[in-house]
RNA sequence: GCUCACGUGGCGGAAUGGCAGACGCGUACGGCUCAGGACCGUAUGGGGAAACCCGUGGAGGUUCGACUCCUCUCGUGAGCACCA
């Protein structure tokens, strides 16, 4: 098979320049105070989500984010800005160290080579990243400043009055352990047998581990965990003021699940007279809270429901139920997480014996036990109205409980019904609608001390720790059973030196094998978790802004520059996928909070502006995935079409943020018009050469090449600044079409050309603006060292335009007019019109629309 | 079940409430070629000989005018899922 000929010879020229940009530099920013700074200049920080490198490389899906992202930022460059546009590698995680558990090759020689496979690759496609802020989460210089974060975490407490992120040392109370932002308890955990590992909640789907989809079942562990939810009201507040999708903002409140409602306190009655057992009364009577998002049903509160797991269960049941819940109990006890939650089942529980006094009427309501109440959320306890929620409903149904309807619907049957209505057989809020009505009985029980208003979110601490080898070791030894932390002198704490990396599946990391390393002196040892994989990412927008910087995280100077502002600050652009929204977008968000609590960074919020990229499905319309073959690898791609036909078809396929297919035909597409811009200024000789087209003059283009020159640059300048690249390429797909066809290509407008070209086509441009540098003279320069063009109105206006005719808003026929002609002048013409006449011939007249510039429409009947 | 997003030619897609289908793919025909899976040109939503009619998932509505705004409905995709 002879080698398939190349349209133009991007083979040739696409390495030449990566060369010199790799020698030049000239992608590089200069920070505050270093050579080159120029602090006239504005800043746009534009970033990617880093990826992780795995050993399989790139394929399509990862560049199109960084392709858009790569197109702002030499666009932003050329427009005069100070661009940071970093790369890195989030190394950290569970392949590198489940490859050396495989063959004992250390996770840190893999991470090596899957970085260099990665970094060729992404050289490959031309990215301006500046390669010098380069990190690795893995790097000791990095992870050293992430183990600094968790000792400010570790340092730090929240505190309710000033709502924000303090020194410990503010902390008034008795025991600093308790509210500490990083902390330690014995928490029922995700545990992954399989993985050998706890989990986070946000890692389990379905019952199952995100990563391998292995069971995972509930254990209650020793844990460290970092308080985020101190932080829940914030982190839902200040979504606000973000430009990010809808979507994710709703995702994220979701996860974070805000519900305002009230906590009623319910006393357990004294059980004498139950079922003979006369003898038999409670030591000491029992409270039970609840809380409850409709306290306005309070009066249809027919029974009471606790968690199995509910701490006062033991002592409120009596002797007849005491088997009964004990079974039923263990029964729950021995289910997985997968099997409880599992909605299809019947609803299960069992009655305690006692009963509940309802504080609005003195009414004794049985108390159950059952599973649809989770002891993690709320209060562990609910007061259950079958009238106005579902799942009690059919559980009282099912165990023939009463059921009481408190709520007049607008219509409508009342049982059932879980809207907002009238409130009926409720003496102290009788008619009241809803909202009143909430709010009334919630003061009502507050004065009487047995309720108040409060808010629960479904947000849950953050489970912190990790029973891996291939993570952050904590900067933290135990002394006597208790923790302490490591002076930041003795930072980076580096894991030690293994054979075996495998879990040892008693929950005990990996670490514990490393018996001299755990040993940190006499009577303290160090702590053997590591941190979950999340933790690099946390902050590595930040560490780009000063990545060489060993004395501290980030320079002051220079964090105030790259993430301050004028504007709100933060990251400018941050551009990746979906499969983040409440992951790692939350944490790095209350991990930014606390720093700025603690005056560590210039702003609230990381991440000013967030898009998504859809995701790039293969040639079926499916899923790319190894199993279905239809993976396509961005190599193959850039040997057949070139890195710049890769760049422009990924962009021109459809909008950023949505979901589509890839062609390769697509990509021949793309290519062709590429080889149209290379052939407008390159001719093949008899040779076989390329040479300068002779048809290139320098002559100035006529009124319509103006216009289509202007119309580009508007187009394209508005085009990237909403992230519009299909059209944008589609617009410059128009403007060579305009120029193939004329014998002489005046040499002015393709200069315009391959600067507005340029960030989508960077290695092409950079060469043909060379030779047209070398023989039309000049200063020589590199493209990218040119200023993006202006657009000039007065070129766009035409002197005559045309005017769509309508009747009654169907198009009939149209008409050429001056430009300025009035809107009188409009109309009688239209009426004038012959086709408009005939059309109208013995209706009346009714209405005549005129819109400047576009239409008339007629309207008769 | 709940929440969100999206439904436009054979395909990817384009359209500040104002000519639906830009641009590209594919297809057809022609040119150039020893040749073409290269390149150049023309055509290309459907129906119809034509006048013209019909067309943005479906049904209503607002409007002189709706792919665009509103209501309902169907379908597809994503996320959450007993959160009281």
């Amino acid at each position: 098979m002879s080698e398939r000929r190349k349209p133009y010879p991007f083979d040739h020229f696409e390495p030449k320049w990566q060369r010199i940009w790799d020698e030049r530099q000239p992608f590089h920013a200069p920070n505050p105070g270093e050579r080159g700074f120029d602090p006239s200049r504005s800043k746009f920080y534009i970033l990617d989500m880093y990826p992780y490198p795995s050993g399989t490389g790139l394929h399509v899906g990862h560049p199109e984010g960084y392709t858009a992202t790569d197109i702002v930022a030499r666009y932003k460059r050329m427009r005069g800005f100070n661009v940071l546009h970093p790369m890195g590698w989030d190394a950290f995680g569970l392949p590198a160290e489940q490859y050396a558990i495989k063959t004992g090759q250390h996770p840190a020689v893999t991470t090596r080579e899957n970085v260099a496979k990665f970094k060729g690759q992404l050289k490959r496609i031309g990215f301006s990243y500046d390669w010098q802020r380069e990190i690795n989460t893995t790097d000791p210089r990095y992870f050293k400043w992430t183990q600094w974060i968790f000792l400010q975490l570790y340092k730090s407490w929240f505190n309710p009055e000033t709502q924000k992120a303090e020194p410990i040392s503010s902390y008034t109370g008795a025991e600093p352990d308790d509210v500490r932002l990083a902390y330690v308890a014995d928490v029922p955990v995700n545990w992954c047998p399989e993985l050998g590992t706890v989990l986070a909640n946000e890692e389990v789907i379905d019952g199952k581990s995100e990563v391998g989809g292995f069971p995972v079942v509930r254990r209650p562990m020793r844990q460290w965990m970092l308080r985020i939810t101190a932080f829940a009201e914030r982190l839902i507040d200040e979504l606000d003021g973000l430009e990010w999708p809808a979507g994710i903002k709703a995702l994220q409140r979701n996860w974070i699940g805000r519900s305002v409602g009230a906590e009623v306190d319910f006393e357990v009655a004294p059980v004498s007279n139950l079922r003979g057992e006369a003898d038999r009364k409670l030591e000491t009577c029992a409270t039970i809270t609840v809380f409850t998002t409709r306290p306005d049903t309070l009066y249809g509160a027919t029974y009471m429901v606790l968690a199995p797991e509910h701490p006062l269960v033991d002592r409120i049941t009596t002797d007849v139920q005491r088997d009964a819940v004990r079974d039923y109990r263990a029964a729950i006890a021995s289910k997985s997480d997968l099997e409880r939650t599992d909605l299809a089942k019947d609803k299960s529980g069992v009655f305690t014996g006692a009963f509940a006094v309802n504080p609005v009427n003195e009414e004794r309501i049985p108390i159950w036990v059952a599973d649809y109440v989770l002891i993690s959320y709320g209060t562990g306890a609910i007061m259950a109205v079958p009238a106005h929620d579902e799942r009690d409903l059919e559980f009282a149904r099912r165990f023939e409980l009463p059921i009481l309807d408190v709520v007049q619907p607008p219509s409508g049957d009342s049982i059932g019904f879980i809207g907002e209505g009238i409130a009926i057989n409720s003496p102290i809020i009788e008619g009241l609608p809803t909202e009143a009505a909430k709010e009334k009985i919630t003061t009502w029980l507050e004065e009487r001390r047995v309720g108040q208003k409060s808010i629960h979110y479904k947000l849950r601490d953050w489970l912190f720790s990790r029973q891996r080898y291939w993570g952050e070791p904590f900067p933290i030894v135990w002394r006597s059973g208790k923790h302490e932390a490591l002076p930041e002198s003795e930072l980076p704490v580096e894991p030690p030196q293994l054979e075996d990396f495998k879990p040892t599946g008693t929950g005990e990391p990996p670490l514990a094998r490393a018996r001299d390393w755990i040993r940190y002196s006499q009577g303290a040892t160090r702590e053997t978790n590591t941190m979950p994989q999340w933790a690099g990412s946390c902050w590595y927008y930040l560490r780009f802004c000063d990545s060489q910087n060993d004395a501290r995280f980030v320079g002051e100077d220079t964090e105030r520059y790259w993430m301050g502002g004028d504007k709100p600050g933060g990251v400018d652009l941050y551009v990746g996928g979906t499969e983040h929204a409440v992951l790692h977008l939350l944490y790095a968000r209350f991990w930014h909070k606390v720093l700025f609590d603690l005056g560590y960074v210039s702003t609230p919020e990381p991440f000013q502006r967030l898009v998504n990229q859809g995701i790039i499905l293969g040639e079926d319309g499916q899923k790319m995935s190894k199993s279905r073959g239809n993976v396509v690898n961005p190599d193959d791609v850039i040997d057949l079409y070139g890195a710049d036909a890769f760049r422009c078809y990924e962009m021109f396929m459809g909008p950023l943020e949505q979901m589509k297919p890839w062609s390769m035909k697509g990509v021949e597409g793309v290519s062709r018009f590429l080889a149209r811009v290379w052939r407008l200024i390159m001719i093949e000789n008899q040779a076989g050469e390329w040479e300068l087209n002779p048809a290139l003059a320098d002559i100035a283009p006529n009124k319509a090449q103006l216009k289509v020159v202007h119309a580009t640059i508007k187009k394209v300048t508005e085009d990237i600044e909403t992230l519009s690249f299909n059209t944008a390429i589609s617009q410059m797909m128009v403007f060579v079409n305009a120029f193939t066809t004329s014998d002489v290509v005046p040499f002015a407008p393709m200069r315009t050309l391959l600067v507005l070209l340029n960030p989508f086509a960077p290695h092409l441009t950079s060469e043909l603006w060379e030779t047209l540098e070398t023989r039309f003279g000049g200063a020589r320069s590199a493209i990218t060292d040119e200023s993006w063009p202006a657009y000039d109105p007065q070129y766009l206006v035409e002197d005559e335009i045309e005017i769509i005719l309508q009747v009654n808003g169907k198009v009939r026929d149209r008409m050429t007019v001056a430009s300025g002609a009035t809107d009188a002048e409009l109309e009688g013409a239209a009426l004038a019109n012959e086709r408009v006449q005939q059309l109208i011939a013995g209706k009346t007249v009714r209405k005549v629309v005129v819109v400047p510039k576009k239409l008339v429409n007629v309207v008769a009947n």
